[in-house]
Formats: structure tokens, sequence, C-alpha cells
DNA sequence: CTGTTAGCGCTTTCAG
DNA sequence: CTGAAAGCGCTAACAG
């Protein structure tokens, strides 16, 4: 293999077209008041030379990145992907980077990346906060320090942190009087962390359907555990195991939903005569399980650029113009199925 | 809100503690040579008084970037999590880190996140190559410049690039045999782009199965698409459609497949009593959809590990001692339902 | 074991 | 419209 070749910086395009470095640092950029001739032979120089910026230099010298950090629970849904190809879509087009990692669900691994995007020096942060995350002081050095940090889709409150999300309370709601209507009176809600917004919400919502339709609420039909598929097969057994029998399940998330449908099938019930079931998030999954399965939809794309967007205006804004508050973004319940029971 | 912390750099220490920037320098790392006691004084001060390194002064210096690029088709598998998520494990633990992006499929976007890459000067870059990328001129850039790339899973053959794979001639090679032991006699293959080498090698695979049973090739039973849920069912219409109908289908993914299952059973199609199946990959819907999906399953997490290692080897080590061969991981057959119809 | 010194390549006043 | 010069924060010879 021949021998790496030589990197190639301004200088060396000044010295070959007889002009300073200045000058061909802003012939590179859009910088007005250059000459249109120059600017030419500046970037064609460059591009026949083989030059690529130095971005160590120029961020050292700028004290800012140009990068903007990610941090999620985890990269294997459709969703997550989707919310990547989203903000990587917003981000570019403002010529800046992303740098993705995830939390594996777990506040220990969330600090850590914090602080590795601390260092790194990201210009702001996207964040979608693990499971069992009690408080937000590991992001207190990014306010300390003014660079800005949005929460989206499992959010904080805090009058620091704008947020995205979608109103898990009304779509909870939406489901649960949906299950409702279809005859059910003895519904199981099956629910994850209760500091997790997305799961809190849902609750409520769920609450409020019962209470809106005059059913009592039971605090032994609401089980929390994990949201894991094997989870919502170990909800099955309690759940088969009741006194009374349930004729409704409706999980705070789909892989559950599907877990305990999954175990409830092999004990020989049927869904949705024996038990109705809902989910949440739309996952593929939800059109392979037989019944398919209700669910909730809201799009993962959108919502990873409505947040890019966000936190670029925030980023290239006066400084009085920031966007502090929250983003509610729609959603939509689908209905299959699995929790439908009442012929027409 | 206050205003901004003030950046604290070595300078700021030195000065506190009465010692030169070098010394603070070396003491923050593992420098040998360095008095405990002040070495101790030394993290003790920056701990107390908020520094963190500025890796832009750090990487101009030494001209290197401690970062490692990944470009991957798509994020939203539970395979490719589990390869990032290996090879976070092994790229923290030598203190490098992680630029992660998706390809979405195209060539169009491979060039554009490589050339990204190299602007941003990776050290390394970690490829699984995109569905109908044709040559490799896009890495070139690095190869001259002497910047490793290292091709996992979806690879590509050439003497400068080391590869990380599984020997799918051989899983695929099984698997038609299983299909073979359970009395299929015509099997349909539902494959992909044929550059791509998983692609090529499991129809080899199939192919050589065929012959090794004196079961005729017939190129009618071959259908190439883009192997997404999608193309499954459309090839199910296919499939029905044939004179004699076939008895096993043999798909080269496990979304495919599957979306072949569900378009055969919607025409009432019975599996595995009409039609055997099998896919690949061992995605977690192999387990929802009925009857169970037999497939083939790999470690994306040692996958990525073993990449990141191998990567960062030849970062590491003395010019003379690069791997530059292949290496080749296990998989497994694994028989579910929807392929097993001798009785025993 | 520690200090001195000289840049890494770029941007940005400040002057022309 | 262009140039000169300084400096971002760190590391690595080299010299004590």
């Amino acid at each position: 293999m021949s021998e790496p070749e030589k990197e190639i910086t301004i200088y060396d395009i000044a010295k070959k077209l007889n002009i300073s470095a200045a000058t061909v640092s802003r012939g590179l950029k859009d910088h007005p008041g250059v000459n249109k001739n120059t600017k030419k032979k500046i970037t064609d120089a460059a591009h026949e030379m083989g030059y690529r910026s130095n971005a160590f230099a120029s961020n050292l010298r700028k004290k800012s990145s140009n990068i903007i950090g990610v941090i999620v629970p985890r990269l294997n849904s459709s969703f997550m992907s989707d919310v990547i190809a989203g903000m990587e879509q917003v981000v570019n087009e403002a010529n800046y980077n992303l740098i993705i990692s995830q939390s594996l669900e777990t506040v220990k691994k969330e600090v850590s990346n914090a602080r590795a995007m601390f260092n790194n020096r990201v210009d702001g942060l996207l964040v979608s906060l693990a499971y069992d995350t009690k408080d937000i002081e590991h992001f207190k050095p990014f306010i300390n320090r003014g660079i800005p940090v949005i929460f989206f889709d499992r959010i904080f409150e805090h009058a620091e942190y704008p947020t995205i999300f979608i109103d898990n309370y009304k779509a909870a709601y939406e489901v649960t009087t949906h299950l409702i209507e279809q005859g059910c009176k003895k519904i199981v809600h099956l629910t994850g962390n209760q500091l997790r917004n997305v799961y809190a919400e849902r609750f409520k919502g769920y609450k409020q359907a019962l209470a809106d339709h005059q059913l009592a609420f039971d605090e032994d039909l609401v089980l929390i555990n994990s949201l894991s598929s094997a989870d919502g097969a170990d909800a099955a057994k309690q759940i088969l195991n009741m006194h009374v029998r349930p004729d409704a399940v409706f999980a705070a998330n789909d892989s559950c939903a599907i877990g305990c449908m999954l175990e409830m099938k092999k004990q020989g019930i049927k869904i949705p005569a024996d038990i109705a079931f809902a989910g949440f998030n739309n996952d593929p999954m939800c059109c392979v399980i037989e019944p398919n399965l209700t669910t909730v939809n809201y799009k993962g794309y959108e919502m990873g650029g409505v947040a890019a967007r966000v936190l670029i205006g925030n980023l290239t804004n006066q400084l009085n113009t920031k966007t502090t508050h929250s983003i509610i973004l729609r959603s939509e319940l689908i209905i299959r199925e699995s929790s439908v029971r009442n012929k027409r």
C-alpha cells in the first residue's frame, strides 16, 4: 500500500494561489464580501487538491462542535429508528452531525452517556429517558454551561428543558373508552415505571375513562412491570388466576401486550371473545399476531424531526427567542381485531 | 438563569498548583513517570474545579479523533441494535467513541455518510453495506489516508478490508437440507440483491443442497426482491399462481418470510402442511407468527464486539501486525413448527 | 520527575 | 475586498 496522502490545509491552498490563508478560510464559507472570482478559484483549488476542512481546528477556535448528542433507551424498534432518521434529516440540512447512544434502559448508562456527550462538547442534546431515571441531575452540567437539552417522548417536566411528546393521557383515554364500548367491564392495565410520563399519563387516561363510564377502578387490575414480552407472559398467568376473570387487557406497549396474548392463547383463551386486547406504539408485530392488535400509532420520523428542529432553533436563534415550552404531537387509535367484539 | 460557567483549562489547574501545564497534561493521563502525589493533586484539583478535557485541542494536536464511525443499512432490528451495543461495549473500554449513521439501504446515503465520516476524521470505520452498493470507491479515501475500514455481515471482499461475517452458505445449506428432510421437493427461494454476499451465499447454499439431494434446480422457483414484508406478500401471490404448487419457501430474511406467510394464510393455505417455511435472522417476530418460524440465529452482540475489537487492534497495533483476513462467526439453525412435517 | 517551547489548522479582529 | 497576527487548549520533544 502506498504512503498515506499528505493532509492539505488552507495554507497549502493559499500558497498555491498566492493569497492569504484568511482569504481562503473566508472563501470556503458563505462569507460575504469575498470577490466572486477568488472565491471560485479557492473552491476549485480546494477540490482539486483534495482538501478537507479540519473540524478540530475549527471547533477549537469557534468553541462549538456542530455536533448534537442523542441518548435513547434502545435503538431496536422501528419507532426509534424512525425518530433517528427524522433527526438526521433535519440535522444534516443544518450542517450539524449526530452522535447517538443507547442507555439500554438504565440510569447508570444514561449518566455515563451524558458525561461522554458533555466531554465531547456536543452543542445540544436530545434525550428520551431510561426506564428508571429518577432525577435529571446528570443533565445539570449542560444547563450550567448553556447547552440546550431537549426531552422527547419520555420526558421530564422542568422549566429549563423543552419537551416534545404526544398526549398519552388522551390516547389512553380513547383506548380504554373503546374497550368499554366493546362491552368490557373489567379491564386490566399493564404498565411500566410510573416515573416515566408515558406510563403515568396512560395510566391516568385509563383511570379517567373508567370513571367517566361508571366503572369502578380496581387497583388489583393494574400490573406494573418492565413491559417486556416476558413480563407480558407473566402477567397472563396472574390474570388467569384472578377470581373473577377480566374481559380486557390494555398494555402500555405492544411487546408486553403480545407476550401476554401469546401466553393466553397457549392456555386456550379466545381473543377477543374471552378477553380483548389493546397495546400502544403500533409496532409492526401488531399485524403479525393473531388476532391483529389494536394499538396507538404515532410518528417517530415526525417526532425526531421536530425535536431536532427545536434544538437547532435554540442553538442558532438569538438568546432571547428560545423555545422553552412543550410541543404535543398527534397520535391515533388504530382498531384491529384483538378488541372488536361488537358485531354489526 | 445564571451565566454559563467559565470553561477551565489545564493552565488554570497548573496556575493553582504552581506547576507547569505539561505536568498537568501528563498527570491527567496514565503517563508513566509522574510523581504519585502530584498526580493525585492534579486529579483532585481538576475534579474540584470542574475541569473537562478539550477533545478538539487534543485531537488537533494528536491528529487523531478517537472516534469510530459506523454505517449500517438500518437501525430498526434487534440484530442491529445488538451489534451496536456490542461495539459500544468494546469501544468504550478502549476509550473510543462511536458515531453511528444509517444508509437506509441506499448507496446514495451510504456515500454521503462516508463523506461525513471522512470529514469528521474518524480513526476507523465499521460498515455493513446498503442493499444496492455496487462498488466501494467511496471508501477509497479512507484507505488512501491509512484509515482502516472493516466490513461486517454485509461485506465486500477486497484485500484492503478485513471482514467479519457468518458462513451464509453453510447456514442456507442446512436450512434447505432440513426442508428436504421434511419431505419437501419443490422449494421456493426468496432472496435479495445478489450483489450482497449474504444473499448470494445463501442462494448458493440453497442450490448446493438441492444438488446434493438429487433435486433439480428450477430457476423459476427463485424470486428476487427487496425482502420487505410487502415483497413477501407479493411473492405469496406469485407462488400460488404457479402451475405446480411448491411445498416449501426458504426466504433470505424473516420479514419477507412472515409477509409471505401472512398472505398465504389469508388465502387459506395451511402451514406447514401445504407449504413449509423457513426464514433467516431469528427476529423476535418468528415467535409471534403462527406457526412459529424456523430460522437461522446469529449473535449481533458478538459480531459487533468482534468487529470493534479487530478495528481497535489495527488502530493501536504496530503497523506490521494488522489483521487483514476474515473472521467467520458461528450461526445456528433453529427449527420451529413452520417447517416440521414429519411426525415421529 | 518536571518545565520550556513550539506548533496542530483554523477563525477573527483589526488594519489597510 | 484582502492580509497580518494572535490565539483556541493541548501534547510531545527536548532539556534539565
